[in-house]
RNA sequence: CGGGCUGUGGCUCAGCUUGGUAGAGCGCCUCGUUCGGGACGAGGAGGCCGUGGGUUCAAAUCCCACCAGCCCGACCA
């Protein structure tokens, strides 16, 4: 070879990370733009990761007794304004639909004709068409509690899109209930939360921080927002799934009403919670290194790839068949609740080149099996989460007898690696200037990897939320569910109950 | 929505100042030698030069308009 580059993507995370990011993106073949502005093409790869995410979320849900359900992409106008809040906080990035057919013009060009009396929104969220729903389904106390989801796709009409973890389209799950109570309602708010928090550490190996989001940062329309926070390579922080106690503000709006066990009129209390395909792009920049993707087993697509290695003709076919008999006893093999995903990479191409390929594409365990193998009935076993180099000479049945072993300690090895990399990142910190000291970069000009998480004091309010904002672009992560710590606001000198998370985010 | 920059094979770009009908590297295809750390050689395919108009004998190149993208700002659950 003319050249040997050190990483397979370039420029290096410490280089540019954001750069790193949609070169990693590429070369794993997980998405890619679209022509239409703000959209991504999803690639097999990259879906069959949102693939397993949904399976297992779901799994999670029905665990705790929600069902799915579809309600319309389209929301009339009047629907969605009923919750002032709601619409305020949505109005800019909404997608409208006006017109119901195209029309030949003068010029020969298709033009929208036929207005709708009313125009509709694409939902940015579905609290109020939903809501709609309910108001009909419920009637008695004996309605409810309504515990259901639902898989879709939302449309907000983002400035700024990078792929996965802003687009003007993406792919989410929404879950929306209804309650007999307020104290029901705000224990559900806690649940989900809890059930995201899992998912992330047990499923996609990414420690988070959850807690309750600022006055200034809530969903629009909601009482509470609750969230869970993940800390991504460039040591920013990646809102990961969010949880909302929405009190009975949809329920007044859309009118979902029950008579109670005294026999009076009440409205219900509501919540909604979601996780999105960002979730992907959390993983990516959660775990990547220089040379690729690197995934949790929990969620690749694949779990091992095969590697016949047949430089000569004569024992191609023996190789092939050990590969496929191989293929077909790890497939017997359960995990993560489903049967291994196994791929044989069958392309004769030379030199490392499939190697690489499937580095990039942060497959956990890749098996190279050629005629030295043959006789000894040995795997050269190559693990993703650690140097490439390192390979591990193995008794086939001792492999698969080990497999789902060797899976659940890449999992294991990743959430550590990152829990260690958040833990090392995250400060308590005790003044002002610290604080602007640790959020600004050495170099202004082109900024290195800096910050982190700092835990503060701070007094609760909002024009200080602003002030770091505009000084620092830094701001309230959320304030963690834990015990209070009573101290001093860093900012003003005034009482702290209770330290929060603050951070850069995206 | 305001300011700046850029649109040329799949990708990254050169050519534009001084108009003469298109190039490189990578990738792709074929053949041969290779193949357990990103191989090498030879040959080959591929371009309405963002769109529309104008100037000119002649436009990728000059002029105008439009469109799209990127960066900065504003905005942003």
């Amino acid at each position: 070879m003319t050249k040997v580059e050190k990483n397979a993507i370039s420029p290096t995370r410490e280089q540019d990370f954001p750069e790193w990011y949609q070169q990693v993106i590429r070369a794993a073949e997980l998405a890619e733009p679209s022509d239409v502005r703000g959209c991504m093409v999803i690639r097999p790869w990259g879906f069959g990761i949102w693939e397993n995410m949904q399976r297992q979320l779901d799994a999670l849900f029905r665990a705790t007794g929600h069902r799915n359900a579809y309600f319309p992409l389209f929301i009339p106008l009047s629907y969605f304004a009923k919750e002032a809040e709601h619409v305020e906080g949505f109005a800019k990035e909404c997608a409208v639909v006006t017109h119901t057919r195209l029309e030949v013009d003068a010029a020969g060009k298709m033009k929208p004709a036929s207005p709708l009396t009313e125009p509709l929104v694409v939902r940015p969220t579905s609290e109020t068409i939903i809501g709609a729903s309910y108001a009909k389904w419920v009637q008695s106390y004996r309605d409810l509690p309504i515990l259901l989801n639902q898989w879709a796709n939302v449309v907000r009409w983002e400035m700024r899109p990078r792929l996965f973890l802003r687009t003007t389209e993406f792919l989410w799950q929404e879950g929306h209930t209804v309650h007999e109570t307020e104290a029901e309602a705000r224990a559900e708010t806690q649940r989900m939360l809890g059930v995201y928090e899992t998912f992330a550490r047990d499923h996609c190996a990414i420690p988070v921080f959850a807690g309750e989001k600022s006055e200034g940062e809530k969903f629009p329309g909601a009482v509470q927002t609750m969230t869970i926070e993940a800390m991504v390579q460039d040591r920013k922080a990646i809102q990961a799934g969010t949880s909302h106690f929405l009190g009975q503000n949809f329920a007044r709006a859309s009118g979902i009403q029950f008579q109670n066990r005294e026999g009076k009129q009440e409205f219900g209390w509501t919540t909604s919670w979601g996780m999105t395909t960002r979730m992907v792009g959390t993983v990516i920049m959660a775990h990547g290194d220089d040379d690729g993707v690197i995934l949790p087993p929990r969620i690749a697509p694949t779990q091992i790839v095969i590697l016949p290695i047949t430089p000569k003709e004569e024992t191609r076919g023996q190789v092939l068949e050990v590969c496929d008999k191989l293929a077909s006893d790890l497939r017997l093999k359960r995990y993560a609740d489903l049967g291994l995903e196994i791929e044989i990479d069958h392309r004769q191409f030379g030199g490392g080149i499939r190697n690489w390929e499937w580095i990039k594409k942060g497959v956990p365990i890749r098996l190279e099996l050629g005629p030295r193998d043959l006789e000894n009935h040995s795997v050269t076993v190559s693990r993703r989460d650690h140097p490439m180099k390192e390979k591990q000479l193995m008794p086939v049945t001792e492999f698969v007898a080990c497999a789902q072993e060797i899976l659940g300690s890449i999992q294991q090895n990743l959430y550590q690696r990152a829990l260690k990399f958040r833990d090392a990142n995250t400060r308590a910190i005790e003044s002002k200037e610290e604080f602007y000291d640790f959020f600004t970069p050495k170099d202004s000009v082109k900024p290195e990897i800096h910050g982190g998480f700092a835990l503060a004091h701070w007094n609760g309010s909002r024009e200080v939320e602003e002030k770091i904002k505009s000084d620092l672009k830094v701001t309230i992560r959320c304030i963690p569910v834990s015990d209070p710590e009573p101290g001093r606001c860093i900012f003003t000198g005034q009482a702290s109950k209770r330290r929060v998370i603050w951070a850069k985010a995206y």
